[in-house]
DNA sequence: GATGAATGAGAGTTCATTCAT
DNA sequence: TATGAATGAACTCTCATTCAT
């Protein structure tokens, strides 16, 4: 008995054509950078990995080689945020330190704030990524931003109250809401005067926003 | 022999039971309720229109014969909250009107701020749609939130300069930044103190946010 | 103050005709009919939905208004055809009681093995599939098959024991390796010469197989 | 402050080492027994390229250097099945000539039954893939598949028919259905009894297959 | 010869929208 | 007026295959 050979031809369905490779760290960085750009236009939601990949110009399987889904490029890009913050914490360009020796808690103020406007307006997409996508996107992310804001909240309120047990601050504010409330003032100068703007005028805002914060609006004392 | 059921059986087909027809007026309510309450919820993308119909007690059909459209029903939520924001406006509780005569700015405040908490808190799931799904959404919402918002700082900034015009506040402030300001401190009160909370004090809160915006964080003078 | 409405003109992107509504189970059943169709020519991977809705005629995601996942339609299907062997087995065309009274054990196996040809000739295509598809798809699927399986070997081993117990057939075979002879033997003339058979002659396979399994292969002793 | 990271981490992407060169039959034996082993295990659809080069220990290029494509590999397994297959049919284990001179046909049956539970015992995981895939995979494969299960039978119908030619077995059987019996019990038991088994009694199989099949169930005459 | 990043067609699934009833 | 089954474009994700290195 003798049984034929099976091998058979082979009917190729279609032509692939792989570009050149790429360091994989830069393509990384590639496909981050065109995620949050495109992420920052359009919302976590709205955003197709199609836009992405278009935007880096690579193909749709390509993304999948760097990050598992689209949740996951979403969360790297809050990981390198949170990385940035904390050196820009780190850098104590926002500590009271600064202010210990300086009995000027305006001046402090100036500075603090001038130095996160410039913060902000360097990361301005991966900004406008985590200022505008609060909304449930995952577990881990809703879990994320709480804690972003969660800590940014105890990061100002254990500096009021130092600067209170200075004596540099009026001692009858709850810090907690002073927290909130400077959070709140920052979010929205950024949102309106940095992130979209192309020359924004930081040192003016940082101005204003000190002087308010520092002084009220009551008219001076006749 | 007796063999387990391997499936879970369940069909998502329904069966056809019209219900009483209500006159058009209650019924566009009834589903501007529903979808506003999904809308804060889950936010505008992960509503589903199944989700909105199934809030209202309706069936999927209906929806389009009252709305042309997903969008619609947002733009029609934000129609109402402008519709109400007007009202209130109009009613003065916000109004300098209400300072003239009175000498006194911070009381002022103290009572513009709590009828614009009690406002939100009153309106708090129409509020939290206003404010979660603020950001971008659809390229096509951009224009009419963007409106919502600068239609509040025009509001606020013109309130400010006539206080300025009064003497009652100082006038090297510039009124459009204070406007902005006013409405990040508020935002973000309203949405950490008031929209989760079951029974907010908004009268504290008022308070706290008047005495920092009118006397600012600087130790008196001794 | 007075803010302009949002109402806005709505795209809508593309058109819908939706065709003539069935009553749910018919089309149910279409899509189940399909399904096995599909599944039977080509195998659980290779059927795409694409196939199985194309061939019921309908649209991709009417699909998914009767079987939650490709996986689904599968477990369907193999229910429907543990039901309908629980109904065969239940109406005694293959129990021993028929053979009581009768002495006769081959013309009980001939009966037997015939209207078992017969149900798997009824039901050609989801026995296709359920003879085809033993290989991993989902574990629930996994355990059906197992149980299948299991269950058929107990049967005819049972019914073994009877016959030996009756003194109808030799005591020294192993009822548990018999009743693996039996699935075998009948699994393959199944696959050979009834599924894919237009007008199988199912007495003679009967007739062969009874005479096979209750005199063997040697020849008549002179 | 230190935010914990919201990311697992994990990119598919590896460094470039290459392997050192092997002399290409025993790269290529490397890849067909990494593949066989897969298929075995997964299947033919389930199995990926990736996790049989993982398994070879091989870059995915490489694959493709020695075969054309997934179908290809799998019809070379067919292929090394056949030769074995072959050698094993030459040999004589299973040839009547073993059975000229000796009048015993149940000697010789046992004896052709453990040598084939022998050879598929040592060939455990191509005969898994030959067994379990031999269903409906691609219609390409099918020609194949079924070549091969048809000079099976038209092996053991050849040899009944020597049998029945030498007065050994009962000349009123039909030749190709008892061929397809013998297949269908060898493969339900060889799949139940050797395949998964660590150290399977394929005398004992033998033994009771041959018994089965030489007197069949009948009690012996009184 | 060996590598593995890149490719892109096509898979399963979702959901806003339509319209026969 | 109200219904809900039907629709299909668009989504996220997979994986056999290619080719610059």
């Amino acid at each position: 008995m003798t049984l034929t050979r099976l091998t058979c031809q082979s009917s190729k369905v279609q032509s692939r054509k792989p570009r050149a490779p790429l360091h994989p760290d830069a393509r990384r960085h590639q496909l981050l950078t065109a995620a949050t750009a495109v992420f920052a236009h359009r919302g976590y939601r709205a955003a197709g990995i199609s836009e992405i990949v278009a935007t880096a110009g690579v193909a749709r399987g390509t993304f999948y080689l760097y990050f598992a889904s689209k949740a996951e490029v979403f969360l790297a890009i809050a990981d390198d945020f949170y990385d940035r913050l904390e050196i820009q914490i780190a850098q104590g360009g926002a500590s009271p330190a600064l202010a210990v020796g300086s009995p000027d808690g305006r001046a402090f103020l100036h500075a603090s704030f001038r130095s996160w406007f410039e913060f902000f307006h360097t990361h301005r997409l991966a900004a406008t990524v985590m200022l505008t996508e609060a909304a449930a996107i995952d577990p881990r992310f809703d879990r994320g931003v709480a804690e972003l804001r969660r800590s940014a909240y105890t990061h100002f309120a254990a500096r009021f109250r130092t600067f209170q047990a200075l004596g540099m601050v009026r001692p009858s504010l709850s810090a907690d809401i002073i927290a909130h409330l400077q959070v709140g003032m920052f979010e929205e100068l950024v949102k309106a005067f940095v992130l979209g703007v192309d020359n924004p005028d930081l040192d003016s805002l940082a101005e204003q926003m000190a002087d308010f914060e520092w002084n009220g609006v009551r008219p001076a004392a006749r």
